[in-house]
DNA sequence: GTCCGGACTGTTATATTATAACATATCGAC
DNA sequence: GTCGATATGTTATAATATAACAGTCCGGAC
């Protein structure tokens, strides 16, 4: 649960993730079909979240036939089986870095080298939660997106 | 600082506001213009969060010449001065219910009625601060949107 | 008063994101 | 093997947002 670090094995994170999502799939009888993974690949070829333009336009030089909806509707599985999240502010896509565990998903996003990380929301959610309790609101979903500088750009680019 | 209810002079609430922004804009050294104020007003025109291509079609109907870059023109306006927020889940505009008073912006969305209630974020703001230095990322906006079921849906349609 | 520069508005075109609708294909249970 | 459900292909279009440039207004300098 921190930032990642600009070295780092980024395809160790690509394997967990891949491995996670057919574990999750396989627990929910869901089909990761072989488009669903290629489309989560491709969500975790960076940290930064993903445009579905920017995917549609990755998979068309791989070949496959590709229209916005053939995206959006991996997406949208990916979404539903908690592997993906939409970052509503930049109406983008990351991957999930613990998908099965129950979590409402909040990010810190840098407004720098565009890196999300997701933060553990316990005590966000909890602080929430309370305040809509106060005013009788039951909540069902909430969307938390944090815009800063993330340590590693922090440090190299030192506040004029 | 409580959710909308279905009964009450909501007129005064759009005076209220006009009063406020007319005031703030006064402070900021700001001009609020004949097209802005119409726009901020149409923003208020419920408590519900308006896209920009209804305030477009309002105009419309009211004779003005407006195209999009008219709209966003005006709620870019409104965004920098404090006067409406921007609800990306829906990307929609919500008028501010405390302007010249920082805060972040914290909303609940009400998925039966479309209400939108801004909560005072402080706790909120608060627990994210707090994650968020602990992984040395320096916030500089925050997004809480939160969706779920206001107390009055809530009465009228109890769960099945 | 008038000239200037910045802020505001009008207008056309286009970019970006997302979905509707319907045809075809694939999978797995029976 | 057949059938129904699920998944994919394909075309078209909706919904949201911005770029670019021309014209206009407005307040202060002179
Ligand atoms: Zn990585
Ligand atoms: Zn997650
Ligand atoms: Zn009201
Ligand atoms: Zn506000």
């Amino acid at each position: 649960m921190s930032f990642p670090l600009a070295q780092h094995d980024h395809g160790a994170c690509i394997r967990a993730a891949l491995d996670a999502a057919e574990a999750e799939c396989r627990r929910q009888g869901a089909r990761l079909t072989l488009i669903r993974r290629r489309v989560l690949e491709l969500v975790w070829s960076s940290h930064q979240p993903v445009g579905a333009y920017a995917l549609l336009e990755s998979l068309a030089r791989e070949g496959w036939s590709a229209a916005p909806p053939t995206v959006y509707r991996a997406l949208d599985f990916l979404l539903r089986h908690g592997l993906v999240h939409r970052i509503a502010l930049l109406n983008a896509f990351v991957g999930c870095t613990h998908p099965g565990q129950p979590h409402a998903g909040a990010f810190l996003l840098c407004k720098v080298c565009g890196a999300a990380a997701e933060l553990d929301d316990a005590p966000v959610v909890k602080a929430i939660a309370e305040a809509a309790a106060g005013l009788g609101f039951s909540v069902s979903r909430q969307t938390i997106e944090v815009e800063g500088v993330c340590p590693g750009c922090r440090d190299k680019d030192p506040a004029p």
